[in-house]
RNA sequence: GGGGCUGUGUGCUAACCUGGUAUGCUUCCGCGUUCGGGACGCGGCGGUCUGAGUUCAAAUCUCGGCAGCCCCA
């Protein structure tokens, strides 16, 4: 595709994900798309090592209705302001207009904490961890993007139920190192936790804390979010247990919500480079393709029959092979492998079947890196490279992630530094609803977003001064542009 | 939320200003030759987003709808 993401990002992004065919757009309802097999197929290894980790941490599994009754729906005071404007709702079926109309679930708290109130009787019930994978809608009023915000996205859910206080605020930290686990750790996209201000909670929430990451223009992007719900749900809901002195007590809630669909997009974003999608290697779709390479003079069927005896032996071990017999040339396959992102592209010609190897290139290497490895050594040999790419994905990521990260002082520093892209550290008055006033005007100036406090807190500034408002500083917020 | 641009076979595109038989490439199908970094020849299938209006006549002009992209907040 031979397009820099760094250069002209929207570009690139709407070319890749037409060439390397991650997603249609021309489905005919705004703001929803369709996903195609290859993005796909990468999106349920995600979902398969999210739930591993999930319920490694005690979490189970569960899938509540899709539809919300509008009474639910409006029990929780907060909660019904900030999601109703976006609310798909069912008005009808067949010819006959419904009684109560029905909420398309935009996030479950208001269809899970009903049933919650059912489930919980005494401190045995407790703690509740349940998770569901699911998709959710959302009436996006702003520009839609696939992947990052579309009107219908593709998510995890959990949500979990404590006795005390203590336990809650535990399980906010145990969600921030699942992400890390599967974010950081498995699909090499950096990120930072932070606190959002109070005028950036999720609706209903006590606090929010959310992972940012940044995308090649610069620009933040929210991944997953965990939110401590206090008791605020589980008094609306009647979520209670009767304690050992007998006495009725409000559950504390937590939940957390890793939007599978938008990190796919992060992670193909991060990665990606000018010739197409570079995966890690345990989350690409197809791991390693053989390219037989025929010709005149060569025994085709020989040529063919070592292919296969290579994709057996790696698909034996355990690797997702396979020999492209397409009719295409091998340039051809190169620039179509390489597109999407395949991390080991193995040449088979008549020199390799003769010799018993096969010419090996990994994908983020260039034509003078080919190498030649023997049929007995490919297995260890893949899994080996595999390993080092995911690994240098996940540095280089890093690099770049650490390197735009800004601080400032003045308000003019803080300018100039957002047109930088990246996230900016200055001093700032505080988190409270009525420091709102100065994030706005950091909005209106640079268009940057105060993102929140870092967490676990950072010291508090001593001796400075806001950026904005002149006076005390009592933290350190971070700034981004984002989408 | 505000502003701008756009919609023609699968994709890209010409014709649009100045209304009159819709151009070329690509994909796809068939046949043959090819195959170590996006092969080629010949033949074939396939199109003006949608609704209304103006007109003898609309891809073209006007208005609405739907959809996409970009910029700003």
């Amino acid at each position: 595709m031979n397009i820099s993401k760094e250069k002209d990002f929207s570009n690139w992004f709407n070319t890749i994900i037409s060439d390397a065919q991650l997603c249609d757009l021309r489905y005919n309802v705004k703001g929803f798309v369709v996903f195609r097999p290859w993005a796909v197929k990468t999106m349920k290894l995600m979902y398969e090592e999210y739930e591993k980790v999930l319920e490694k941490n005690g979490h189970e599994p569960a899938i509540f209705p899709s539809l919300i009754p509008e009474k639910n729906f409006d029990i929780e005071g907060e909660h019904v302001k900030g999601f109703t404007p976006e609310v798909f709702w069912v008005e009808s079926a067949g010819d006959s207009k419904l009684e109560e109309r029905l909420a398309m679930r935009p996030t479950s708290e208001t269809a899970m904490y009903q049933m919650y109130s059912l489930w919980v009787r005494g401190r045995v019930d407790l703690p509740i961890k349940i998770y569901q994978s699911c998709q959710v809608w959302r009436y996006e009023t702003k520009a839609t993007k696939p992947f990052f915000r579309s009107r219908e996205f593709h998510w995890i859910e959990a949500h979990d139920a404590f006795a005390t206080k203590e336990e809650a605020e535990a399980q906010v930290e145990q969600d921030m190192q699942m992400s890390k686990q599967v974010l950081t750790e498995k699909l090499g996209i950096p990120f930072v936790f932070f606190q959002r201000p109070q005028w950036d909670k999720f609706p209903g929430a006590v606090n929010t804390f959310a992972a940012d990451t940044l995308m090649p223009d610069g620009k933040a992007l929210q991944l997953p979010s965990t939110h401590l719900l206090g008791q605020n749900f589980s008094k609306a809901f009647d979520v209670a247990f009767q304690n050992e002195k007998e006495e009725k007590e409000f559950v504390w809630q937590t939940c957390y919500g890793p939007c599978i669909s938008r990190i796919y997009g992060a992670l193909f974003c991060i990665h990606g480079d000018e010739r197409g999608l570079v995966l890690p290697f345990e989350f690409a779709p197809l791991q390693a393709v053989i390219v037989p390479i025929l010709g005149k003079g060569k025994d085709g069927a020989s040529i063919i029959k070592y292919c296969q005896s290579i994709c057996n032996i790696l698909q034996g071990a355990g690797i997702r092979a396979k020999v492209d017999e397409s009719e295409n040339t091998p340039g051809f396959k190169y620039n179509y492998w390489e597109l999407r992102g395949v991390p080991v592209r193995i040449e088979v010609g008549g020199r390799e079947a003769e010799g018993a190897k096969a010419t090996i290139l990994v994908r983020d290497g260039e034509k003078k890196d080919k190498k030649e490895v023997a049929f007995d050594e490919l297995v260890g040999h893949i899994m080996e490279e595999g390993k080092k790419l995911s690994m240098r994905l996940k540095r280089q990521a890093d690099e770049k992630f650490a390197n735009s990260l800004h601080e400032a002082k003045t308000m003019h520093e803080l300018g100039e530094k957002l047109k930088l892209g990246g996230i900016v550290r200055i001093p700032f008055v505080s988190m409270e609803n009525d420091s709102k006033k100065y994030a706005d005007e950091i909005k209106e100036k640079f268009a940057g977003d105060v993102r929140g406090i870092k967490y676990p807190a950072e010291k508090a500034p001593s001796g400075e001064k806001c950026v904005v408002s002149g006076k005390e500083a009592t933290c350190w917020a971070y700034v981004a542009k984002q989408y």
